[in-house]
Order: C-alpha cells, then sequence, then structure tokens
DNA sequence: TCCCTATTATACCAATCGGTATAGGAGCTG
DNA sequence: CAGCTCCTATACCGATTGGTATAATAGGGA
C-alpha cells in the first residue's frame, strides 16, 4: 500500500471515531507514518483530504445503487433490491457510510456538511427518480415522492446507523435479507401488518 | 438577559451553524460580549458548556413528551400525540434539536457524542416503553419494540432534519397536525394506504 | 554524465486551541 | 468603615491548529 492510501484508510478511521473537525492534520500523518508536507503533497488541503476520502467510497455506492436502481419490476421488488445495494455498501464501508452521515447530518456552515452535501444530494435525486418512475403503480403521489424518498431512506440511514455503529471496530455487521425484507414491507404496509 | 443566558444562546448559535469542534470558546465569549473567564467561571469547561446548554433545553423535551407518552388511547392516537409533541419542541427550539441530532450522529469517541448520548437514551426508551405497552395491542411483536421505537424516531427526526433545517434562520417552521398525521399514518399503515 | 520529475523530510510560520493566575470592581452585610 | 461574595477583565500559559519554504532524495530518460 503506498503512501497515498495509506494516508486516505488513516484520514477515513479518524475522520470517522473523532469527527472532521476533531481530527488535527499532524494527527493522520502520525498515524500514517508519513509527514505533514507529504500529506499536502498529495491533497493539497485538509479539505482536500476529506473530499478524496468520501470520493473514493462514494464512488462504490454509486456503483453499487446504479444495478438496484436500473432493476425492473414492480416497486416493492425495486425497494428490496435498493435496500439490499444500500445495506450491502453500508456493510463493506461502513466507516466510510456512518462518516457520510455524521457529515450530512451536521451543521450547515460547516466545511464538513459543505463537502459531503453534494454526494448526498446525488443518491437522494435518484431514489426520488425510481418514486416517479412508480407513479403509474402508486398512483397520484400528490407530489410527495420527495417525501417517500426521505422516509425511505431515512428509515434504511436510521436503521444501519443503529445496527453498525454499536458493533465491533473493524468487523463485518450481518444484515440478513429477512430483516432488509422486514424493513421495506414496514415502510411499504406498516407494523400493523 | 444576564451574562450567563446570554452565553448559552450564543453558544447554541455558534455550535448548531459550525458544530462543537468547529468553534472556539473564544468566538463564542466575542458573540456573547464577554471574556473567557467569565464563561469559565459559569461553566467551568468548553465540555460543561456544551453540557449545560443540552441540558437546559432537553428539559424542555421532557415535560413535552411527558404528557403525550402518558397519554390513553389506542396506539394511532397515542403515537401521533407523540409525534405532535416531539414535532411542536423540534420547532420551537429547532436549533438544539438539530444541534442534538447532529452529535447523536457524530463520532462515537467525540465528546460531543459522549456528551448528548445520556440524553438521547432517555427519551429513546421512553417511546420503546410505548410500544412495550402496547403489546396487547400490536400482538407479539417478537422483540421488535425497540426496532419500531427506532423506526419511529428516526423517521420523524429525518423528515424534521429535512424541513427545518433547509428553513429560514429564527424563523418558526410551521408543521401541520395533517403533516404529522400523514407521517405517522404511514409508519403505521405504508405508503399503499 | 546531466537533467527532469516525483516524492519526501526538516524546520518553520502566524494563529488559534482550551484553560488559568491574578487582581480589581460592584454590591451587600456587619 | 471593613470584610465578604459574586462577577469580570487583563494578560498570560503551553500545546496544537492548518499550512509552507526549502532542500534533499531517488529514479528514469537522454
Amino acid at each position: 500500500m503506498d503512501n497515498r492510501e495509506t494516508i486516505l484508510k488513516c484520514a477515513l478511521d479518524l475522520f470517522y471515531a473523532r469527527g472532521y473537525d476533531g481530527v488535527g492534520v499532524q494527527e493522520i500523518a502520525d498515524a500514517a507514518g508519513i509527514t505533514k508536507p507529504t500529506l499536502y503533497y498529495y491533497f493539497g488541503s485538509k479539505k482536500g483530504l476529506l473530499e478524496q476520502v468520501l470520493n473514493t467510497y462514494y464512488s462504490k455506492l454509486d456503483e453499487m445503487l446504479g444495478s438496484a436502481v436500473s432493476f425492473k419490476g414492480r416497486v416493492p421488488e425495486r425497494l428490496f433490491q435498493i435496500a439490499k445495494a444500500y445495506f450491502a455498501y453500508a456493510a463493506q464501508y461502513r466507516k466510510c457510510y456512518l462518516l457520510m452521515l455524521s457529515l450530512f447530518y451536521s451543521g450547515r456552515e460547516s466545511e464538513g456538511f459543505q463537502t459531503v452535501y453534494p454526494l448526498i444530494e446525488k443518491y437522494y435525486n435518484r431514489i426520488v427518480q425510481v418514486f416517479q418512475d412508480s407513479a403509474y403503480e402508486l398512483g397520484n403521489m400528490h407530489g410527495r415522492q420527495r417525501q417517500f424518498a426521505v422516509g425511505f431512506i431515512g428509515g434504511l440511514d436510521h436503521y444501519l446507523m443503529m445496527c453498525l455503529r454499536d458493533g465491533p471496530e473493524d468487523e463485518t455487521v450481518e444484515i440478513s435479507d429477512e430483516q432488509i425484507y422486514g424493513i421495506v414491507h414496514q415502510f411499504m404496509y406498516g407494523i400493523y401488518s
């Protein structure tokens, strides 16, 4: 593993554990076993480093979600495929996923939020599109496509955070198809069914 | 407004906008028009200041949720009452609510998370209890009370964040009973109904 | 050999970090 | 008046912040 990759990995670990603002550049350099100029040679600035961390791992989400979104079928099945891809990503790239989540929830004027926002918006719109495309099946949503998308992703995010955050460090958390099905089902049909 | 209150208010504003780690003590003192020793006289440390900010506004949530939780009725009606109280709190104490949310989502090893966690856990357990108490009505939940509670609060939180965060600063965001009813209804019966 | 580019470390910068030692003023009680 | 408590500001602490000027390395092509 070359220096660049080592730095990326250490930065992710530290940002995940203590937050973007809570970690200094020096500390990342120490963890990676290099010095600050090396870090600045590759990333230019602390913000540049965060961008690279996020972009590197976000591209994986984009891929994994891609095939799920284009899956043809009825709405429950499509949402299940999406949730499955989403969960698989979150489980595999757990730290980056949780880091993105925490940045998304952080203050609007913070550098972290501003860096992650464009990425999040991108995949939000993909999910909105899914509901949009399902208008013939779901009936008139009265413009609530966005609300559905927000509710759907919000449910997944919240569930994942609770599952992943408390799990053992550096160990893959298994989420079964039954669990995923249960969550999607609840979203579709409520808790009474 | 005395110095203590001024400091609390300014700290909340700044923490909300740029995060706990993103704001220095000096900046808070400047915003409040006092000096650092005054701040340290009242709060002892930066963490102490955060604790006081959170406790001050959290106690309101505790009150507002209290009567809603003890409301007698069937599950949908109870959840509606809780959601209503929760939304009222979030709208009224918007910055503190969103600050708590962002701290809750931040890294486990950060000071912010550790400060807010005990508070969050407290009201989470109250909601879990509601589902617990409704076992006779919801049937065997197979120990999923916690999952229901997480899903319910997660839905409210996510919805609120999207509503409140983008709204105009220092202006109350109105959330109608119809909206609240819609969200609770979706939680209970899904999006198909 | 010489040069060029890519990569790295030493040593430094001003500014800010959280926090404090010290002392002075205001107001009350005796 | 003295003495006390409450509150506040000046001035400072060592450590760390994000970031950089400079130069030394190493390797490849000519």
